[in-house]
DNA sequence: TGTATAATCTACCAACATAGTAGGAATTGT
DNA sequence: ACAATTCCTACTATGTTGGTAGATTATACA
């Protein structure tokens, strides 16, 4: 249970990408610095992002990315959706067919209230949200 | 972030332990049939739980596994932890020194966020729950 | 029109974890 | 003694993860 380096770099592109949201597009190299993830590896990732419709990219000279909606329009559910690819604890949650003994599980049950619970969080929280924190937190550092 | 099976079937077998506590120990050949596992398999389950001190082992003939404790006193997140492993989401957040951008990481607060939803939800049950959710359902059935 | 800058596409690869399988040794009830 | 059972050690196939490498296409700008 734990996180694919796939959803941590993405989430932090994406977020990095919502804080530049209506300036120029950011090139993979420089989230891959300020990141520090492998720019090869964290074209991959874009890709990903791109084709999910989240991002979109500008090709050649001064091209890069940006983000395709409003950074509130975009949930961290989807996000995770599109990067971790399997949301579900257990296939037997979404799909009842996948085990006979599905209908009277407890197993499954416990399950199920985990997956709600992470979609609960997952769905609360836009970009735009983690945008506002990373400001209010940059303002109370200059107060200290 | 899909359950190991180890998890999976690990939970499912401590329950049906759960479901038989107080009666004759149940041996894993009989726990891998109504739970469709290999038996070599299961073994190797039944020997994480016994180390973490969940089931005991009866060794020779007429033995097998029962709960080292009553089913009330197990909560499922400490089953998930010795299964599982990696409770965690993401190093950082257990470990702030993991990564140095942590204090800022808006990314590590979310993952923060889900983990402790996750964490909830399986502090809050027991086997005991799992057991009475089982005959309260099997009740129900009756009266259909 | 040439050149530098980017994204894009395709292919490959090493390391690791998972989900087992296999066989035998030790222990115990009858 | 014998059958049933856990326990222990070793092995293995498969897939996923986390990359690397190189060529190709598109674009801005001078």
């Amino acid at each position: 249970m734990k996180l694919s380096t796939r959803t941590r770099y993405g989430l932090r592109a994406i977020i990095e990408l919502a804080e530049h949201n209506g300036e120029a597009p950011l090139q993979t190299k420089v989230i891959a610095g300020s990141q520090d993830i492998s720019v090869k590896y964290l074209e991959q990732l874009m890709t990903i992002l791109r084709s999910a419709g989240f991002v979109r990219s500008i090709r050649g000279s001064k091209g890069g990315y940006m983000l395709a909606k409003s950074p509130n329009q975009i949930r961290l559910s989807d996000v995770f959706d599109c990067l971790e690819g399997h949301v579900t604890t257990v296939e037997c949650v979404e799909d009842r067919s996948f085990c006979e003994r599905a209908e009277d599980c407890v197993a499954r049950q416990v399950w199920a209230e985990v997956q709600q619970a992470i979609k609960n969080v997952l769905q609360s929280i836009t970009l735009q949200d983690l945008v506002d924190r990373t400001k209010d937190k940059k303002l109370s550092n200059y107060q200290i």
